[in-house]
DNA sequence: CTTAGTGCAAAAGATTTGCACTTGT
DNA sequence: ACAAGTGCAAATCTTTTGCACTAAG
């Protein structure tokens, strides 16, 4: 989904709500549609920031909220710390597997692990609403170097 | 394993790491070892808190610290809030499904999944180190009552 | 105009830390 | 004795809320 169309959803949804399209949300709405990784509400907040020194940290978290209400963003927490949030297209479901040195964060899709899970579930006498599969380790980079590491999470990009 | 093992593991790893055997972390041990399911570090405090109403509940930190340290304990993050505490005895990994509607949580564990999961992380360029997978749902008696239920985690034991 | 939005400061909630006092060894 | 432990209060850190002011429809 283009990034326009994307931005016009977001003004949809506002619209349908009884809400206000503001200066704001048009700002933080389009640079988390620029955004193609998973980006933090104070990192968002900083590029905001860049573009309208006005803008409150506040009003980043208030935005986030709608765009998740709105299905445009999914809300993750990896780790501890603070939440990441990533771009909610009508793309399949996925999962993540994150680099426990770098933070590099890859997305992927299984059918087969989601089919065991169906059938984990139906015979534990549950019906899935929802999961999270996290696959931490080392990516092939920082198998590479070797440095160690603390085996903490550090992320490089926008946390 | 046996409680009163886990209790003399745990002293063996406090004298080895040059700590001392208090009273506050010998009771504290104690309880969580009593436990058999998913408990806070509030819900810890609040059991030994009963016996003993001198121990704070950052003794019930630290020590639930002491324990992880030791091998003896797993700290798990369900959904947000407060994080749950569980025995890490040498049985194999496990996964966890948790009800979305009365909390319970049940553990089981499966090799296709696993197997499965590294097969994904070689394509990536990975090596696991751990991995999370949580399934959310309903349970066979939550579903049963039907009373439509809100989507948010209301954990009735522990915490 | 009238209702919703914004930004600030303050609150919240879970966990950690500084510090003076207490306790194992 | 002496290093380590404890409990309290205060600090952290991320996210949310109350409120007086501002702006969108």
């Amino acid at each position: 989904m283009a990034m326009q169309k994307k931005q016009q959803n977001f003004r949809q949804h506002l619209v349908r709500s009884g809400l206000k399209a503001t200066r704001q949300r048009e700002l933080i709405a389009r640079a988390f549609f620029a955004t193609n990784t998973h980006i933090s509400a104070e990192a968002l907040y900083r590029r905001v920031s860049g573009r309208d020194r006005r803008i409150g940290l506040v009003t980043v978290y208030r935005t986030l909220k709608l765009l998740k209400e709105a299905g445009l963003a999914h809300e993750r927490q990896f780790g501890e710390g603070r939440a990441l949030f990533e771009h909610a297209s009508s793309e399949r479901h996925h999962d993540h597997m994150i680099c426990t040195h770098c933070g590099k964060i890859v997305e992927f899709e299984n059918c087969e692990i989601e089919a065991l899970q169906e059938e984990v579930a139906r015979k534990l006498g549950f019906t899935i609403q929802y999961h999270k599969l996290e696959l931490y380790g080392r990516c092939k980079e920082c198998r590479a170097d070797a440095s160690g590491g603390t085996g903490r999470i550090r992320v490089v990009g926008a946390r």
